[in-house]
DNA sequence: TATTGTTATACTCTATAACTATA
DNA sequence: TATAGTTATAGAGTATAACAATA
């Protein structure tokens, strides 16, 4: 690798950091904006279609098992989810969006797209398929996904 | 906008959403790995090359100022930072690193490079520059950066 | 024995409100 | 009056450790 990549590969960096900053700057405000804390609306985003057990959780949010299980008890008391047994494993509990919470999830998941657009629409057609194209080429690199 | 750049629009919108959230794993993980969260992390980066007010550091990190006193507060009690008199304002607070807070931010920074560089690298130059440019474009149209 | 989940505990992060000191 | 900062308070997020129930 030639020094002026070793800049664009520090550069790049940079510009990623910034970026995500901004982005969750913008997942946060939204969030607020239901009063829900980041976490939170990500559970309600991961149930909006499955019914997972609260172990599975625990390894999308990459949160210890005691964590998930106060996340999931506010946001019962809530209304927006619930739980119930596992019927194939006697120790396991299911959690899965009550209607208010995929009424909340649907118009949080819309508020997100409307948020981050101002962003993503200076770009042109082509230019955002770039963009994206060079962002999924580069996640797959990303070291242990497990706290995504 | 064609309906073909409408699904360009959302597909950016997710692919942004995710490498922000897996750029923000790392960062964490990376933070962790000294024993301080992101925010405490963040305070030593934007500290590196200045030193600020505490509003200041209100006003880069989005928080309230008594969020403040207490994250400078713990830093301050692990020996990171320093506060002192700012002498043009009586009321006003400086805050700057310490030896060993400089020492701390930049092996800091080594590792958040190290630690994204797997993602970075699979691009060749071109591509580094071009996604960077990208980045670089649709920063700007970020609803407000306050909190950033 | 190992796994799933809950609870108790402790600490950090965060905001709001009330306060002091300075401008 | 307005601004800068601290403190008290309260709630959420987080992990560790200890526990009960099930596999």
């Amino acid at each position: 690798m030639t020094a002026a990549d070793s800049a664009a590969q520090r550069e790049l960096i940079d510009a990623l950091v910034t970026t995500s900053f901004v982005t969750m700057a913008v997942l946060n405000r939204v969030s607020a904006e239901y009063d829900l804390s980041l976490t939170q609306f990500r559970v309600l985003a991961i149930l909006r279609d499955r019914r997972v057990k609260m172990s599975e959780l625990a390894d999308y949010l990459g949160l210890d098992k005691s964590t998930i299980s106060g996340l999931v008890d506010r946001a019962e008391k809530r209304g927006l989810l619930q739980r119930a047994p596992n019927t194939a494993d006697g120790r396991a509990v299911d959690v899965f969006l009550s209607p208010a919470g995929t009424e909340l999830a649907d118009r949080g998941a819309a508020l997100v797209a409307r948020s981050l657009s101002p962003m993503t629409s200076v770009l042109t057609g082509t230019e955002a398929r770039r963009l994206t194209t060079l962002l999924e080429h580069i996640l797959p690199a990303a070291p242990s996904l497990r706290a995504s």
